[in-house]
DNA sequence: GACTGCAGCTAATGACATTAGCTTTGCGGC
DNA sequence: GCCGCAAAGCTAATGTCATTAGCTGCAGTC
């Protein structure tokens, strides 16, 4: 093993700086390999292109914001856990706004991956409600999509009046914990 | 005026074609004049730079929605209301998955002005619940995240399970009415 | 019939990603 | 201590794009 310098770690941990300070759109390798202070070209002896690099970043990112929120739902149950969870997951995305941008949208192997773990984690937090299987699956794929939304929404900066965020994101937390209160359909 | 062959809207309809096709990363110019049949510099004269092609396209796309959403809408109130926006939504995403994957994160003037369209819209579908102004926009912002969230997760395939999607969207729809109805803080 | 302005063209530049093939360096075995 | 090897890095080359500059030709206008 000769020259230990780079490895894919470190090169997607550059590539996460990359992205924290400049956004998901300076994330090339050109400015990953000047960050490494090393040639463009010698990435590939790590990376197997800039697909893959950036699907290791979001798989990075996700697996983060799982580990998070699995943390902040540890040891609560069924409204404690959606709201903890929910908070978690806002804090995160205000804390590193641009890591959330650069979340794959098409989902590549790795990032799918942890988006299974992350699915778990809701999962878990929904079980101690009593709901069925599906009906557990059905109600963590609508918070998914609440919690979700309201983040790319809120870091796109796509809400434009002055109401406090804070508060909607209040709401949408009730709005989550009724239906999962009483999810029973028709 | 010479010759008229192209035109901004032109432009930007050849653009739609391509992400239709093709999906939003193959949104090049080079694609764009490849189906108009002119040299790639020529398009210049017309749209200042891939940026606001990009951003003319993603315009359209969400004045289209709000178009397609409003009328859902019209003649209905309160959970009519709100279920047939939800449904028409989710209906536009399913048709055009790729025109969704378009609409721009960063939003550039033209998208969020559609964008303000589309708020109106909500605005206009919850006046029947007879809430304040300022709770109607916290409201409008959780039922714009709730349904964005879902489509931009199932569109993207975000999904995985096999149980079904329109259960689940169901539930959404269920869960954004039930908030709506009882929307009063603690 | 000459004038003007716009639409389109070709040529050139510069940022990237990616590939090919060469060089160096450090480690394990002798 | 010395050798060979494989990993890690480098330079050079190619191709795709976006973008700019400057030229050309046609549509109407006077």
């Amino acid at each position: 093993m000769p020259r230990a310098a780079l490895s894919a770690d470190a090169v997607v941990a550059l590539a996460l700086e990359t992205v924290d300070q400049a956004g998901p759109a300076a994330l090339t390798l050109s400015a990953v390999a000047g960050r490494a202070g090393v040639a463009t070209p010698s990435l590939y002896k790590h990376v197997r292109n800039l697909a893959e690099l950036r699907d290791l970043v979001s798989a990075r990112i996700m697996n983060d914001m799982a580990d998070e929120a699995g943390r902040a739902v540890l040891g609560r149950s069924a409204d404690e856990a959606i709201r903890a969870f929910m908070k978690a997951w806002r804090d995160y995305t205000l804390r590193n706004p641009h890591r959330y941008a650069a979340l794959l949208q098409t989902p590549e192997p790795r990032t799918a991956e942890a988006g299974a773990r992350l699915l778990d984690i809701i999962r878990a937090a929904l079980r101690s409600y009593g709901m069925t299987d599906s009906a557990a699956i059905h109600m963590a794929r609508c918070l998914r999509a609440a919690v979700h939304g309201f983040a790319v929404l809120e870091t796109d900066g796509a809400f434009g009046l002055p109401e406090s965020l804070d508060e909607s994101h209040d709401l949408l937390v009730r709005m989550v914990i009724a239906g999962a209160g009483a999810p029973r359909p028709t």
